[in-house]
DNA sequence: CTGAATCCGCGGGGATACTG
DNA sequence: CAGTATCCCCGCGGATTCAG
């Protein structure tokens, strides 16, 4: 199972475990709730760092920033500085980034088909 | 896109702002690292409570019974408890959890397949 | 408009101890 | 072994301010 050498860092190489604590790394940043709303909103657009603010609803300014900046260090995102004033800032999806959204849309689309289940679920465990 | 309307609650309707609002939770409760790295773990093994904790590396006592807690109340993972002693608890994927793992593992695909990039958009970030 | 920096409160999350 | 409860601290994350 390729995910467990992912995850599990066997200590077979050096190589293999500086690859492997890396993975987690990125696991862990990118693993999260912002992140992943970051990259539905930017799906196939490119939006102003303003759109973005509005799109993914209920972000602070400095998460948004934040999660911007770590989504553009690992190269899911590319940033695009127009030197007008105002400035305009546009953030776009790089191809990675584009790959990383066919697993996040596989998760919202989960979440669809699956409402009904967890709402069952969350009535029967609320006994 | 499926995905706009499971995320920004377009103010149609009653019906659909509860649906949406509850996607939304369920988003935030599970995409999380922890989360993700359990149902990773599980695959499609059952495994007890330390086992998962040897598993799930990093974790404390008390995130995996949090996380495990709230996969069970959201119908992801069944919890079975055999009451010898000592107790002996195990965990397994529901469908709807085998369902979600299908994504996790995409991520982990991805993750392998863009490290290469990653560690170069870095290096080219760290300038 | 974008974003860095500062302040600060609250809660996430670790460690520990205790029950069944 | 599994789970809950308590304590406690550090850091996430919000609000605000200042700069470019």
């Amino acid at each position: 199972m390729v995910t467990k050498q992912l995850l599990k860092g066997l200590p077979e190489d050096a190589d293999l475990r500086r690859a492997d604590s890396l993975a987690r790394e990125i696991f862990s940043d990118v693993a999260n709730k912002w992140a992943f709303l970051i990259i539905e909103a930017l799906g196939e657009r490119t939006l102003r760092f303003s759109e973005l603010r509005k799109d993914v609803e209920g972000v602070s300014h400095k998460m948004l920033t934040q999660n911007l900046r770590m989504l553009e260090r690992n190269g899911l995102v590319e940033r695009k500085v127009h030197p007008t004033v105002p400035p305009r800032v546009e953030y776009t999806l790089t191809e990675p980034g584009q790959a990383l959204r066919a697993t996040v849309d596989g998760m919202c689309g989960w979440t669809h088909q699956y409402l009904g289940h967890i709402e069952d679920a969350r009535r029967r465990f609320g006994a």
